[in-house]
DNA sequence: AAACACCCCTGCGGGC
DNA sequence: TGCCCGCAGGGGTGTT
């Protein structure tokens, strides 16, 4: 479900309702995420959360004493702040109860998200250590991008998605990034040229900073922390749009998979 | 090293 | 209506 636009509204819906809040109670109703949840993680309780921030797809999450964990969402997961007395429903797999009589729920039907605790540096975690540069920040840019793309051997599209390049691009914004820069999804990533790296660069940026804007992607399940569906749906131009006339010269966008996973595409667009 | 197939899990929509 | 199939925005593992 949630690419990095996503997890990003996620991280800010969470702060303000999380920050300063004392964590009064872990529960884990259900272990079994992509890591069985560890029971360390109750070392948070009586603990004050003092700091969120987002890596990649992760957030972060650190408190003044008990350690620190991030959460990843996976396809289906979603993290809501609501009253305490709130009843759980099917996929609540944990649950922190907050110092003011709200509490943090995490669902996930697919159960392919992970909450990880650590008493260590959060970055210096397995997971994180061996990811690639942040898409929203300087570090990613056309020299960067290009001198990564040229020792590739595989297509464009999943090179995009490749995290321990950049992080952030799924699925859905990979086909979007591409579409808007005219690159077909099939061309070697090593063919890719540096004026379209430039392109590329500012199209990823462009496209998940206006996601971020608008709330995120929604189309089956995501919502933010409020409940309120992500409204960058409306701007998406290829994704799932297999049979429909392109946007921009009419011709029926294309569908195809690539290692595994739906590629959306403008034959006649992109080259 | 890098590319690929396959796996984790539940729910939903489409076809019959 | 119900059953079966394929598919879904994530990442990890094991094989070549």
């Amino acid at each position: 479900m949630p690419e990095l636009p996503e997890v990003e509204v996620t991280k800010r819906g969470l702060t303000p309702l999380l920050l300063g809040r004392t964590v009064n109670q872990v529960n884990i109703y259900n272990p079994n995420l992509r890591y069985k949840i560890s029971e360390s993680l109750k070392n948070i309780q009586g603990h004050k959360i003092v700091k969120i921030s987002r890596r990649a797809k992760y957030i972060i999450v650190e408190t003044d004493g008990g350690g620190d964990f991030v959460i990843h969402l996976g396809m289906t997961g979603h993290l809501k702040v609501i009253a305490a007395s709130s009843r759980l429903v099917k996929h609540d797999h944990y649950e922190m109860i907050l110092d003011n009589d709200t509490v943090l729920r995490y669902n996930d039907p697919r159960r392919f998200g992970a909450i990880i605790w650590t008493d260590k540096s959060p970055l210096e975690l397995t997971v994180l250590r061996k990811l690639g540069v942040e898409p929203l920040t300087d570090d990613f840019n056309e020299q960067f991008l290009y001198s990564k793309l040229q020792t590739k051997k595989s297509n464009i599209k999943q090179t995009l998605m490749n995290n321990e390049i950049v992080v952030g691009i799924g699925n859905i914004y990979a086909s979007e990034i591409l579409f808007s820069c005219r690159i077909s999804p099939l061309r070697t990533a090593s063919s890719v040229t540096f004026e379209e790296c430039k392109s590329l660069v500012k199209e990823v940026k462009s496209i998940l900073t206006n996601s971020i804007a608008q709330g995120g992607t929604t189309i089956r399940d995501f919502s933010q922390v409020d409940g309120k569906p992500g409204y960058f749906v409306q701007n998406l131009l290829v994704y799932g749009k297999d049979g429909k006339p392109c946007p921009c010269c009419g011709e029926s966008i294309q569908h195809m998979v690539q290692g595994q996973r739906s590629t959306y595409y403008c034959k006649n667009c992109q080259k």
